[in-house]
DNA sequence: TCCTCTCCCACTTTTGAATAGG
DNA sequence: ACCTATTCAAAAGTGGGAGAGG
């Protein structure tokens, strides 16, 4: 288990921590974890500030299987990319805690560059094979359950499981799109609400690197050890255990090569004696060799500033060397690897202020009332991802979206070794998201920053409602539910105008909400809802003066 | 020729509708 | 009429392999 800890926290104030840690095979790439703070005038700052609660909070993640992802990232991970879209395997399952209970939050997760080199594979191991290809524009997967209060996020463990990665660049489907024959390493992004109630407070953003479940995306597999190793885990595969004797298709093979090799062998009169690779072949187990997994001792730590992050701060000196550079633990192969291409800021620091205000109580709680003691009970690992449950649901149990401002707290159900989620609870409906809080400034960039596949902001915002209308109000999936695409693609919305029910509906119910901001953002944001204009072209009116 | 990618196949798991029984 | 359990078919997810294309 991997936990992340805020890199301004100094090491002295880790010792709880560092005990819990103890015991549960930790360590602390301390500046994987980068906190983003807003500030009232929209910039950011990095320093502990009083009003970033969020980064003021002792938020740990953790990435679950990790176990697994040990001995897949000791053989060089891979992750198929279709064109349909792939599912993760092993997915990226995290434990989250120290959040805020009360406070509402996105779980968002993208795919970075691990390095700025594209590989090949020669024979038997992966090299360099020249620069990357230009990175694709970030596309996130929001997880189903954003938003949802902090204790339903440190609940369960947060599963990824439904995440698809494609090499399609033209998909529109909420699929993360990478490059073949190039590396990532998956980013967690934890985005707070702003609270309503204290305008001082705008709330903040931690995104998490996991490096150790970094991956080169293929459209084939190429190591034969990385698909051993999926099917003995994957139950999908089941069918292709025991070197896929069960198989019609191997067993016709086989049943022919039995054939000819034994027609071979009465042509040679000689048994021909099993040569040492090709008995590794037959029998290789999913047990790996785990010589090249690296402790933490391993684990590069460094006390220069992170210009990512500063980056990342300061979109004018985007560019530079990667953020896991300072705590590379992959291969020794990747060692000298540095710096992905993300010529722009990420555009989830547009996105931290542009989440729906669903704080559940206008009354600041205390950062200290974090929800640690169910720590224990979550260390545990199984090696088979399957027998997790997935965390779902949380915002199952939110009454009402109209509401959500006004929802109490709730006692944390019992740990889920005894209840499954997604078993006993129904799907989530989550609130829908509107861009009508969202400062136009970040919307922007977040629009800008898919320069080469533009996906309006709000097909993403809308995806989330999308999902919402897709359950139905029972959480069952309706018949013909409407595509999102359907809604607010900016160039099509005049010859499809009746294209925005859910918006229109949602306006109503975001009344209430819209009523706790500030004059400004509510009569901008509903402006901008209404006629679904792209903020590219309501910022252009803004600045022109109408 | 080699490398990468796409498509289809057979297989397993998951999901949800239909049905039966209390 | 309602609820629960069971059954079953469809959908989704899996890697392998053949073949296309650069």
């Amino acid at each position: 288990m991997v936990m992340y800890l805020p890199e301004e926290r100094p090491v002295l104030d880790l010792p709880y921590q560092m005990n819990y840690l103890a015991n549960n095979y930790g360590y602390y790439p301390q500046d994987c974890k980068e906190p983003i703070f807003r500030t009232q005038h929209g910039l950011n700052s990095r320093m502990n500030s009083p009003e970033a609660e969020l980064t003021s909070l002792p938020v740990h993640v953790s990435l679950q299987d990790r176990e697994l992802w040990d001995k897949f990232s000791s053989i060089g991970t891979e992750m198929l990319i279709t064109k349909s879209g792939r599912r993760m395997f092993p997915s990226c399952k995290v434990t989250v805690t120290g959040l805020n209970p009360k406070v509402k939050y996105m779980v968002i997760m993208d795919m970075v560059p691990f390095d700025n080199h594209k590989y090949k594979w020669n024979k038997d191991r992966w090299e360099v094979n020249g620069s990357a290809d230009p990175h694709l524009p970030n596309r996130f997967f929001i997880h189903p359950d954003s938003p949802a209060p902090g204790e339903k996020w440190m609940q369960y463990p947060i599963s990824f499981h439904k995440l698809k990665l494609t090499n399609n660049t033209l998909n529109s489907n909420g699929l993360v799109v990478l490059h073949s024959m190039h590396k990532y390493q998956p980013r967690l992004h934890i985005v707070q609400s702003p609270d309503p109630c204290n305008p001082h407070n705008a709330g903040g953003y931690l995104r998490f690197t996991f490096p150790e479940a970094a991956f080169i995306a293929v459209t084939a597999y190429q190591n034969q050890e990385i698909t051993k190793l999926k099917i003995d885990n994957n139950p999908f595969a089941k069918g292709f255990r025991d070197n896929g004797l069960n198989r019609k298709r191997f067993r016709e093979k086989e049943s022919q090569e039995t054939q000819d090799s034994i027609g071979q062998a009465k042509n040679e009169h000689a048994v021909r004696q099993p040569q040492k690779g090709e008995e590794v072949d037959v029998t290789v187990s999913s047990s790996v060799d785990c010589s090249r997994t690296l402790n933490s001792s391993e684990v590069v730590s460094s006390v220069t500033p992170n210009p990512f992050i500063s980056a990342f701060i300061n979109p004018s000196t985007a560019g530079g060397p990667s953020p896991h550079q300072t705590h590379t633990i992959l291969s020794l192969n990747n060692r000298h690897l540095n710096s992905p291409r993300e010529t722009r800021p990420s555009s989830l620091h547009s996105l931290c202020a542009a989440l729906p205000v669903a704080q559940s109580s206008c009354i600041q709680s205390s950062t200290g009332n974090t929800n640690l003691s169910r720590l224990p009970s979550q260390i545990s690992s199984p090696l088979n991802p399957q027998q997790h449950h997935h965390h779902s649901s949380p915002a199952s149990q939110t009454p009402d979206r109209s509401i959500i401002q006004l929802q109490p707290y709730f006692q944390t159900p019992p740990h889920p070794s005894r209840q499954c989620p997604e078993m006993e609870l129904p799907l989530p409906l989550p609130p829908k998201v509107s861009r009508m809080q969202l400062p136009e400034s970040a919307l922007r960039n977040l629009e800008m920053t898919d320069y080469v596949n533009l996906r309006p902001l709000t097909d993403i915002l809308n995806r989330i409602h999308f999902r919402a209308l897709a359950s139905g109000p029972s959480g069952k999936v309706l018949q013909n539910p409407p595509q999102p695409e359907q809604y607010l693609r900016g160039s099509d919305r005049e010859l499809h105008p009746q294209i925005y029910p859910a918006v229109q509906e949602y306006i109503d119910q975001q009344f209430t909400l819209n009523s706790m901001l500030s004059s400004q953002t509510e009569h901008r944001s509903q402006m901008d809802y209404v006629s679904a204009r792209p903020l590219t072209e309501y910022c252009c009116e803004q600045q022109t003066g109408k």
